[in-house]
DNA sequence: GATGAATGAGTCTTCATTCAT
DNA sequence: CATGAATGAAGACTCATTCAT
């Protein structure tokens, strides 16, 4: 689809029309919800649909986009000009715990993007930006020697594990994709699920993310 | 439906039925995964189909449902009769990750369920005995002084929190969801996407679900 | 299907399976009750079904024939030898509204069948000797001159049909007819949709069939 | 379904798919008649089908509801402002007879209705209105003495029925129903299986509701 | 006689997409 | 830009019937 110049009329139509898909596709799911049910949602005919979208999947995707870039955004500001690596973590795990109890919706679509081999590809690429500098804040603060190294403080179990060399402790990537997943589940479960107050589900996932269920 | 009385030849089928759906309703998706390709896939007439399950919704249910009660049994009996609580969390954890890497489809299947409304409930129940049971590892494990109730070693900002009243550091069912949450999100990111060793895999998420990022 | 022989008991299951069938075909209408809810109604398999019957619609028109058939030995035995023409369409009357009132699952079979094209033809033959028989008695009263030949008491306008040859009152098969439509038409609304007093209905139904609306 | 606002090219296409319908489930029986048959036998796709209507069964009963209000309209046109009862039901019967005459598919369907659980109420429904109107002018003539009160020229039975008070005769509601069972029945044997003569048909009906078999 | 299993054509219905106006 | 109309392949599900055991 080339691209539209969209008047500003249009923009805002375009803008509806996203936003309704997006609650209707975390509500009702992506295959089950139409295009028609869409449209009449929005009150238009189905040449309105296809005049902004190529096809349903397009819609998807173009959600999907926006969601992440915003996402991001989030981050970004949230963490600033901070110096130290851990804090930068912190500040981007509360910011992203923030985002997505604002948009439950758009969660939701990223958990179901993952599960729908068609879309999993167009989600990991999304991520991969964002991951990329939360794992850079990881290796910083490796390299500054505020992240474990896996040496200390291990029960005997891992201890040898490190030992004989098969444990991965310490691998920034990793670490960076346990803060996600920390994080979505807990937003998923406790604030979207339950309605918890979010300042609080994220102070505990920070506390989780910053010393284990152990910790000190 | 009313419960049918299946002959062994019965029980076969049925069991092939379901291994077969499994993979494709993972591979392909749910809603794409249509019964007459689940039936050809067998070699067999539609009839057959709808002798064993009276809905592809409730086909969807029966996996899942098999699928939540065998992961069970391989924690139960992964801990035994272990006295100490953190190593049951640690036995948990891994028996765990391990059958993550072993079923893939089903691990995909889960989170299909948890992105749908329809099937969100159905999954929720079954996860509901499993983290019961983990919680009161989790309890325990903090009964014993084993593990922290947020005081120390805290960051001043998290500090500040528990002061304020405004962290629930040390809500076990919170943290429960927080090993759920590593396990599944570094099992699927690094067993099942990048075919890494599933051992491996585990010890990190052991590390990083006991000392989190700080280690001690 | 070749006659078969069947035992005591097998006349029993075969009994069974037509009261049973004509119920729900009645409740529910042929087409939407399937051979699987009859036999499953009845707690056996389908073989069963095949057994007795070579298709649904043999056993449809089973029923039908039995049904007829009963009724018709219902209306013999109550004109028994009675000699008085119109008496005898009066019992005949009374005996077939008596049936009916007992008979509500079979009434609305014969209305089904008269609906349906692929059923009509068997409804009809079936009707036949007892129309004949009816009509018989018609033709005799008439003959008696117990019958109005259509000259006295008619409307100006019906007078004049008469006279130019283009009414048919007194044709005796017509008036059977008109006896059928009011007796069944009566049963189905008063006695099985509301319920009412069969006998009540009958008298009625007699004395409109004798005198009309305006009487004498 | 939600109203659609038809174009008068969509208007004619509905009129078609109803037309057909109508004489399609008259000859054929409703189940029988797939909706697959009507649409190709329009030369049109599926989707036009189901964009003019919810279901077949919808289809159906807009069906029914078209027809049982043309017809009333035809009685109603008959009657005009006619002051004597009494010849006011002469006109309704003829009116009705001469509408069945021309309508014989909408009569099928009327028949079949009242045989099926499902649209049974809604043929009530809709004939509600027409027996009320009818049985008004039966009252009217019965306050004016036109119509028999059920005391002279019984048979002995019928006048001890009387006596007994186990008789109904004079009820107007139920005379109409007569009324409406001799000329739906006298329509279906004579005018549409016999193709009589629906003028002639009329008359013998008139003749038989008026004064019955015995006349006077 | 009877059962569970299987068949597969056929049913109603949905839906992404296209198009004339 | 926008609409109502149309397409037709595809989907879930049904069911009369048959058959091996």
């Amino acid at each position: 689809m080339e691209k539209r110049r969209l008047t500003s009329r249009g923009q805002e139509r375009k803008r509806q029309l996203m936003a309704f898909a997006a609650r209707r596709f975390a509500e009702n799911g992506y295959h089950p919800t139409s295009v028609a049910e869409i449209v009449s949602g929005l009150g238009v005919g189905k040449g309105v649909f296809y005049w902004y979208f190529s096809s349903k999947e397009e819609l998807f995707l173009e959600i999907l986009r926006d969601a992440q870039h915003d996402l991001r955004r989030r981050q970004d500001d949230a963490i600033g000009e901070e110096p130290d690596p851990v804090r930068r973590i912190e500040l981007g795990l509360r910011a992203s715990m923030a985002w997505f109890a604002e948009h439950r919706d758009l969660v939701n679509l990223f958990q179901f993007a993952a599960a729908e081999e068609r879309f999993a590809p167009a989600l990991r690429r999304g991520q991969e930006v964002a991951v990329a500098d939360a794992t850079r804040h990881v290796k910083e603060a490796i390299a500054e020697g505020r992240i474990r190294d896996g040496d200390a403080d291990a029960t005997r179990h891992v201890k040898e594990a490190i030992a004989e060399g098969r444990i991965r402790d310490g691998d920034p990537e990793l670490l960076t994709h346990a803060l996600l997943g920390v994080s979505t589940y807990l937003a998923a479960r406790f604030i979207h699920e339950r309605g918890e107050n979010p300042d609080e589900v994220a102070e505990a996932a920070v506390a989780f993310c910053l010393h284990g269920l152990l910790g000190r």
